[in-house]
DNA sequence: AATACCGGCGAGT
DNA sequence: TCATACTCGCCGGTATT
């Protein structure tokens, strides 16, 4: 017995620098100027990061992650930029309207990120994708006339060509590559174009002469496996040939984390006042999800901009914010009786092993 | 020998 | 220039069973 089946047409969805366009559509005068989102820390005036920016401030050099001072550096002749604090409850709201409009429509949908869905439509299969991009067609307007939002789409016979396509033509952008074109469309980009494939990777890959993905869809599996481990090595072979079998699902929450920078940075466990609050939150978040963790760990960032970490199963899952403030409480006395160098600029909890709260797991010995 | 746990790293939005 | 707040996946090492 032999089976065959079509390619799958996956629509990538990604609206267009999303919470600079949230913030052009609640305050349209800022349209066209330069505008910047800012995540303050709190420890001088103009400390902090640019979480994302529209167009016009792109153009004139602003990126994601650069400090707020160097973005205001950049603009400091231009009268009309603005600076504008992160808003995120307002971004989330205008994104969760959007996904539930498409999640209610789609035979499958996964939300990839606040701002990126995946639509799969491969029942009505056509070889031209006439089907899928009347779709995309349809996604885009209706997010257009609801929210008032652009956004670029891409139609590939995976998740990863759809989200590449999209990625291809931005803003506003609609890019299809059709079954077969995947190596032609690939091939001549960079492989830090390659989803997955970041400065750390791309460096590693320059070193033996690789730098298209063209090159990488070549190299031998044995010498990436080495290279990136076993799992990472022929995964990256596979993307770079086009070979992406990655379900369109939707995927249980894994893992919930809070942090905040301090505002100087802390050599002792002095913090709380910080942990008492965002301890709360994520219990109140777990609750809200109907979800227990049986895992509770904490983050530091250090002034040197290293991340370090500790962590610790528990006996039993929790839904407590007490406990889960008494464990990262703990934790982090460990840490600096560790490491009592450390000096700790930012500083977080993380909770992970989620489950549901019926779920029965483990033995007698776990209630006795 | 398999599985679980732990800390670190890399990548993405 | 001076570096946010999240999420996910994987790695190697070690402990547990």
């Amino acid at each position: 017995m032999t089976s065959s089946s079509n390619p799958r047409a996956i629509i990538a969805l990604d609206l267009d620098y999303f919470y600079a366009q949230c913030e052009e559509v609640r305050n349209p005068a800022i349209r066209d100027k330069p505008v910047v989102i800012c995540v303050y820390s709190g420890r001088s005036e103009i400390s902090g990061a640019v979480s994302t920016s529209n167009y016009p401030a792109r153009r004139l050099g602003v990126r994601s992650g650069m400090s707020i001072a160097f973005a205001k550096k950049i603009l400091k002749d231009n009268a009309s930029a603005v600076f504008l604090s992160i808003d995120l409850e307002y971004y989330q709201s205008v994104s969760d309207r959007i996904m539930d409009i498409l999640r209610s429509r789609s035979e499958k949908f996964e939300q990839a990120s606040i701002d990126e869905a995946f639509v799969e439509v491969s029942s009505q299969y056509d070889s031209g994708y006439l089907n899928a991009i009347k779709v995309a067609k349809a996604i885009k307007e209706d997010i257009l006339s609801s929210e008032k939002l652009t956004s670029s789409v891409g139609i590939g016979s995976s998740k990863l060509l759809a989200k590449m396509a999209a990625d291809s033509k931005k803003p506003d952008g609609f890019a299809v590559i059709l079954p077969g074109e995947e190596r032609s469309f690939l091939g001549p980009l960079p492989v830090g174009k390659l989803f997955g494939v970041g400065p750390k990777t791309s460096e590693k890959l320059k070193s033996i002469n690789v730098s298209t993905i063209g090159e990488l869809a070549l190299v031998n599996e044995e010498k990436l496996s080495d290279l990136f481990g076993r799992k990472l090595g022929p995964s990256l072979k596979d993307w770079a040939n086009g070979r992406d079998e990655s379900p369109v699902v939707e995927k249980p929450i894994e893992q919930m984390s809070r942090i905040v920078t301090l505002k100087s940075d802390a050599t002792i466990f002095e913090f709380q006042d910080v942990l008492q609050p965002i301890s709360e939150d994520l219990a109140r978040k777990l609750h809200s999800s109907g979800l227990l963790c049986k895992s509770i760990g904490i983050i530091g960032i250090t002034d040197a901009l290293k991340v370090k970490s500790r962590s610790k199963s528990l006996p039993v899952p929790t839904e407590s914010g007490k406990i889960i403030f008494e464990t990262a409480s703990e934790l982090f006395s460990n840490f600096f009786e560790e490491e009592k160098e450390s000096r700790l600029r930012r500083i977080g909890i993380k909770i992970s092993d989620l489950q549901g709260m019926h779920s029965k797991i483990g033995s007698l010995e776990d209630y006795f």
